[in-house]
DNA sequence: CGAATTATTGACCAACCGTTAAATTAATGA
DNA sequence: TCATTAATTTAACGGTTGGTCAATAATTCG
């Protein structure tokens, strides 16, 4: 594109000045609010050019230089992790294991409610996208992601449908019980993948 | 890793004599053999660092210099390309045509027949890790893949659907019967995702 | 208003990457 | 054995990329 490398030197003084009238006169923000447009804007520049994306490339389409970015966070991977967190630990509804908690509701009611809700968290482009980015290339994201399912909601789950079956063992889950999760799982992130992906 | 950048200058002399022991003095192949290695080793890369990996890396693994593959690919978009021809039109059978195109069987047979088959070329870890990483980046490769699809497979899939269900009509494919090729097709490709990516 | 604070930028670096051109050297045939 | 061919390497270039740091300027406050 541009093919100017170097400036004369010097040249500061003068342009202060010269700040051609289509130029927005640049605000500065405060540390909190520059913070917010940047992972925001993070979120969606990772999930539309892949954890690869540049960060030159996501400082322009924030209107600042790169450098600046690295003035809220010290590396490229703590801005990914702060992208993580964000989306994957931010989008999770504590409420979800208040509900599969719940003793006075049955089990279908209990896990249609829950999956319907979960599916529109997880349906998005966003969510989807790096998900797979990440699946492809580390795997920090999707690692991260399954530790959180294992935790929090597989357990839930497996206790559910063992009420539901009758069985009252407390083991730990099948291979068949986890296949099932997984395959449950897997199969509202595939619509995902349909929609967000080819 | 290596420090060194530079060696010193008129090495070259000398080290022909030097060869180490272990060095297993390199042979000189045909340009058929060697191609033949080259697309064999691209498929693996890149089905595992993605199409964005580094040619350097490549003709490492390949025990060359990258710039030999510029001997037999004009540029990294080619080789991309013979990638493509070679895992997704190189195993392709024409033979499921002739199936599908079977007046002798019945339909549940030709298509449970071509489904197994077609499944067993799918699901391998290159085959669904080059379509996915393709499908995040420039889409190059699914969409051609489609194309292909659209061509050669959707309308024997359509046909002989609607002999089955006893319909006469040779319009086109309808919204749902489209959804549903697209369904038979993801199903399986995402036994593929959840085996090879996560 | 003038000084202090700090959000933001410009210049720079070292490593990386696709690509080109020239030099080298293993194989072939006369 | 030696000249010819061409497979392969060495060297280098222009552009890119994550990251550093000193300089600049918008805002705050006494």
């Amino acid at each position: 594109m541009s093919s100017i490398r170097k400036n004369p030197a010097k040249l500061s003084v003068a342009k202060s000045s010269i700040k051609k009238a289509g130029e927005p006169a640049r605000r500065r923000l405060t540390p909190v609010e520059r913070e917010r447009l940047i992972v925001e804007g993070a979120v969606t520049f990772f999930s539309e050019h892949g954890l690869d994306g540049q960060l030159r490339d996501l400082a322009r389409q924030l209107g600042i230089t790169h450098t600046l970015l690295y003035h809220y966070f010290p590396t490229k991977q703590a801005l990914i992790e702060r992208v993580y967190t964000e989306i994957f630990e931010g989008r999770w509804k504590p409420e979800w294991e208040v509900l599969l908690d719940d003793k006075t509701l049955d089990v279908p009611t209990k896990l249609t409610k829950f999956y319907s809700d979960y599916a529109k968290v997880i349906l998005q482009s966003d969510w989807v996208r790096i998900f797979v980015f990440s699946g492809l290339s580390d795997r920090y994201i999707t690692d991260r992601y399954f530790a959180l399912l294992r935790e929090k909601l597989f357990p839930r789950l497996v206790r559910e449908t063992r009420k539901y079956r009758g069985v009252v063992s407390r083991s730990k889950p099948s291979g068949r019980e986890l296949e099932l999760l997984l395959g449950l799982h897997g199969n509202i992130f595939y619509m995902g993948i349909r929609r967000w992906i080819y």
